[in-house]
Formats: C-alpha cells, structure tokens, sequence
DNA sequence: ATGCATGCAAAGAGTTTGCAAGACA
DNA sequence: TGTCTTGCAAACTCTTTGCATGCAT
C-alpha cells in the first residue's frame, strides 16, 4: 500500500510532512514521536489504542502516554486530522493536504475515501463570507451504498 | 439562539423529528429517551457526560447506562450527529436535516455554525460518481478566525 | 547546557455489560 | 402479553498526570 517509491521519500509524503512539523521550534523529533508517525503512516483510521498497538509492535519501549501526547501534538500542528466516520469513536489520520473526504454507509458501515468533489471552489466564497482563513476540512457523507441500496 | 418562533412546534423542530424517530418499529419512546432528546434540544454539542449530567438534572433517575445506550440509538437512526471539531472529544448535536456545518478556529479554539455552503449542490454529482445515495453530511472547515488573524 | 520529552505507574474518566424487574405498545 | 428498556453496579477500557531521568538541539 505504501507503494513502491524510491527510498528517497518525496516531500509529499505524509510522513515526510508530519516529520518536518515535528522539528518546529518547541518541538523536537525524537524517536517515540517518529514512532507514532511511522503507525499513522501505516495504516489510516486508527484509533488511539491501534496506534499504542502499531507502535509498540515496532518499538515496545514507547510508553502509552508517548503515543497520546504524540497524538495530540500531531492534531494541534495540523498535519493529523481527527474523524470519526459517525460512530462515537475517534479515529487518527495523517492528512498532509489538509483535506479529508468520507463516504460512508449507514447501512454496511463500509466507508469509502474519495477526492475533493469541489470543496476547494467553495472555500474562497466561505472564507469571503466568514472572514476566516481556511487552510483544512473535512467532509463526511452519509449514505447508502450501491449495494445496500439493492436490498 | 433558539428563535422566537410560535408555542405550537413546527415539524422541523429538531426533538420532534427526534421523537417521532424513536416511536419506529422495534422502538420505543420511553421517559429516558425523551430526557435524552430534550437534553440535547437544549444545548448543541454535548459530550456524553455533558448529556448524562443536562439529564440527571432534569430526570435523577435515569441512568447513565441509558443515556449511552440512547446516544447510540439517536446517531443509528440518524437524527442525531457526531462531531469534534479538531479535539478528541465526541460531541453530540440533533441535526434534523442531516446536514452540519462546522468552521473552528485553530488557535482560539472558538467554533461556529454555518448554513449550507453550496455543498448541496455538489451532493448530486458525488452520488452520480459513487453509486452512493447520500442523505446527511458533516463538514468541519479549520483556519484562523478574523481576530487570531491579526495578531 | 538547557529545556523539552519520556517512561512509569497510579489515578481518574468514560463506557460497557449482564441481569432481574418494569413498562410501552 | 410479549418485547423492548431500564437501573444498578461492577468490570473494563481509555486517558491523563506528576515526577525523576534522559535526550535533542
């Protein structure tokens, strides 16, 4: 899934990204902290205790309280965004553009990912209206799926 | 905030369209529920232990079990949604029409509602590109609100 | 060298569950 | 009457915190 790019990793890269965000001032880059990147890299959704799972498969010396406060340095810089699908349980990913896009069914549950729909062509009319700067969103649709709809 | 409209509750109001949900097959509309549903009419964006303490207030002897249990109930039947807002902390809002608009700053945290943004108007294209058929959507839009801008 | 970050372990929250009793339709 | 719901209370799981030590810059 994580393709097969050189190992010089492009600056796209949402890890790569998440990285750099971490050796800002007041910040530093140390290896608990890669640690959660390198989980949330890996697999996209996860919740909190999936991350403390994924990170101490790999490196069983990063406390628990590591991957929270992780967690919660990673949101508040913005490269990690917070989700959850329309249950009550909040799931973690890296998104690098800022933009995040669900579809999920009520029915099955499945949730699809999908690419801007023309959000973007929004924003600017949002932030006229509003005053504000958006830099960031996300939008999760409810629905039922192709399948779901058949029966 | 919640307008000056006449006694007589129109139809969209927010807890009647909750209620009616709840009186569905396999569903019923019991004290419990119904202190659930005013609780949230009352106040958006609770977290559960907001719900459970707005609830007890009005009714002791509801337990805090079916508060959780009601909270699961209102989200599957749809006329309840969950969001964030950037945290990790799950908030409870009655949306009657399925739809929630979130646009929170960043830096002070501050959050506000917005109608429609046009985004309907890209719903039927999505459905046409997913196969889906969408009935509700959250958007949460982040960025720097006028005020955090200027310092 | 100097803060920032970590691990530990315990405390604190929040959420879920099983079950007998009660209530809605 | 037959189910669906409830309250209770315990069990669980998830998160947070304080503090001494270690480490990134």
């Amino acid at each position: 899934m994580k393709s097969h790019l050189t190992q010089t990793a492009p600056v796209s890269d949402p890890s790569d990204i998440a990285l750099q965000a971490l050796r800002g001032a007041d910040s530093r880059l140390t290896p608990a902290r890669r640690a959660v990147v390198e989980a949330l890299a890996g697999q996209e959704h996860l919740t909190a205790p999936e991350v403390v799972e994924a990170v101490q498969a790999q490196a069983p010396d990063v406390s628990r309280a590591s991957v929270y406060r992780t967690l919660d340095l990673l949101t508040r810089l913005g490269v990690c965004q917070v989700a959850t699908m329309g249950s009550s349980v909040v799931r973690y990913t890296l998104t690098p553009t800022g933009k995040h896009h669900h579809l999920i069914c009520t029915r099955c549950q499945r949730s699809f990912e999908f690419e801007s729909c023309g959000l973007s062509a929004l924003i600017p009319e949002l932030e006229a209206r509003t005053g504000f700067r958006i830099h960031a969103h996300l939008l999760e649709a409810f629905g039922l799926c192709p399948e779901c709809q058949s029966s």
